[in-house]
DNA sequence: AATGAATGAGTGTTCATTCAT
DNA sequence: CATGAATGAACACTCATTCAT
């Protein structure tokens, strides 16, 4: 019985943390990092002020825990690919992208990838140093098939840094584009472009 | 002698604008726009607050005044190569790359890039809109070169929208990276790296 | 329950904001609108800076407030005797006279009272405007008194309007006249010599 | 001939001067004391900043200038008529309000009356006094006349110091609404119904 | 935990006045 | 004297965070 309670409120605590998540992501995604005041945030969850302070330490924070969280999924997934020892076929690539498009169905997750991709760099420069971090554990994991790529001798010479670099931004820019276009061309059209460009511009000699 | 009493007026103009435009660029690009304060401003151009004000409207005029200067520069050689009747060949694109890569030589204008590329979106909602309006119009015509590659059936079918975007991406952050970097690799390595990467990735069958 | 606690918050902040109305026409009082700081106006209520804007927009707001409520209780007053259908008997001003010698009474209204008649007008062009705005509709139901009184021929030819903003200018600037003098004749004596000023000034052949 | 460059140049000044104190008269009666930037003031001139400051001390000086100017006018004609060691006929009082009448029809005048009567008073605590006691010397003058009339017992008992603030109320503040008014009545007719209140005002039994 | 009032440091901007030429 | 650039103190208002209930 003692520990039924506890998890009433474990679990009620659980659901006003994440009305206020989602309430900062919306609050985020409309007005920007900046002009969004702490009681957006609440307003959206439907809670008071002072409440906001009883879940997360402060308004940096909770933008953090919201990166942190879907970057985390998005590097792991990435990590199935390149931790593979083997040089990843074409259809693990695909794969990858596919999951990442289901993620992004999610409207909440494609509203943090935009806060991401467009705003982080832009809040302050820890944020900016953050977010430079972050993408780069993702270029690393990508250097790792590039670089056995480049072993191989299967691409042409080329430095893998600035390729794994411009892998990561046609990726993520390229979801950034077809986000903000309001998924104007199939996912599977995108999928093709997107791969397309990497493998040709990476592979043909 | 009218004249000579309006040219010394003018010629002080001149020189503190400069001034505070230097200092603006160095603050927002240390510290980052919200944490700089205008006095940051006005102590690296050596003269008082009140001052600013006589030369720019606004902390945000000054940014728009410095980011409006390099795209013109930037957007006005693109249109050099993509207003030509045909289609551009590889040397006419290589050269194009090495303009801009003589602008970044310039301290201040790399700085001012990173500051159009890593931090504009994220200072507040207009910002945001204006970038992603600029960043069109670059795209528009990089999409008149591409629209005119497919219809010579040189390269194969694409989204011609998705690939303007991705070498507006592709050109810019491996730019960034290059300047991030301290230009570890030599010019000729990023450009050629580059354009590889945007040729064969849009022409390759 | 609820209901207890929407209670205590709303006493709370009805307390607070006369502590600010209070502390405000003190402060403009004594200094003057310009030269009030709002930390002054917060001092003498005995809180901090930013509290004031959880109960007024702005400085200007405030000060609006001040003035509207006060005039709101002349107004109506003075409505009660000009729509009446026939011509109002003396006693009947005096008894109206009387009613707005009981409101100067209270140290805070007739503070307001000299802050709009004597300082109202130079505050900025908007108030000035107002100002006037408010005497005009003081002065118009003046004017049906005195119309009223021209229609009978009881009272010599006259032109209403000049003689309306007469009566106003001679009541509002007597009661100024009196609160600064620190009261320095009987209400009684005050009365019946802007009374008789008026009455015979405008009846007299 | 050395009298000669001395006289030029003090005419040349006395003119920069006078611009400059009409300069004042225009942005004040428009945009108010407060609103009024000594730029303006020296736009209005035809002259540049810096200048002001080889004619006048401060922008409060100016204003004090403006004041004491017009002021010592009006005061000095209603001295020959209360210095009168007889009590003064109508006509005398008539005489009085024509000359001001004249003094009011030059636009600048009465701008500088009107800045005095509606705006003064609200400019800061400072200029309330001087104002206060401007008006007061001006009711003293009145009030010799007042005292002797009483004297003589010609007019009813009355308190001397009230009706001397009714008659400067009355006179200035008719002034006022008929220059706001944009002079809609004669002249003739605005001092008849000024003096008729007057008179019947005080002297009625 | 929930509420919202209270706190006060922080900052863009204004503008009278001074200064250098 | 004329010019307009330079100065910097001043202040209304914001808002993340804390606190009392």
């Amino acid at each position: 019985m003692y520990v039924k309670k506890q998890n009433r409120f474990e679990k009620k605590r659980e659901i006003m943390k994440n009305k206020l998540l989602l309430g900062a992501i919306t609050a985020f995604y409309e007005k920007g990092y900046h002009s969004t005041r702490v009681k957006d945030i609440t307003d959206h969850a439907g809670t008071a002020v002072g409440n906001f302070y009883h879940y997360f330490e402060s308004k940096e924070q909770i933008f953090n825990v919201l990166i942190d969280r879907l970057f985390k999924i998005l590097l792991h997934k990435l990590k199935k690919v390149s931790e593979m020892n083997l040089i990843p076929r074409i259809s693990n690539l695909e794969n990858l992208l596919k999951e990442y498009l289901i993620l992004f169905n999610n409207k909440e997750q494609s509203q943090i990838a935009l806060l991401f991709i467009e705003q982080m760099g832009g809040i302050n420069p820890i944020f900016l140093e953050k977010k430079k971090a972050l993408l780069k554990s993702f270029e690393k994991e990508i250097n790792k098939i590039i670089s056995r790529l480049l072993e191989t001798g299967f691409i042409r010479d080329q430095n893998s840094d600035l390729t794994s670099h411009i892998w990561q931004v046609v990726v993520t820019e390229s979801f950034a584009w077809w986000i903000n276009s309001e998924k104007k061309i199939s996912e599977e059209e995108l999928i093709k472009n997107v791969l397309d460009f990497l493998i040709k511009g990476t592979v043909s000699k």
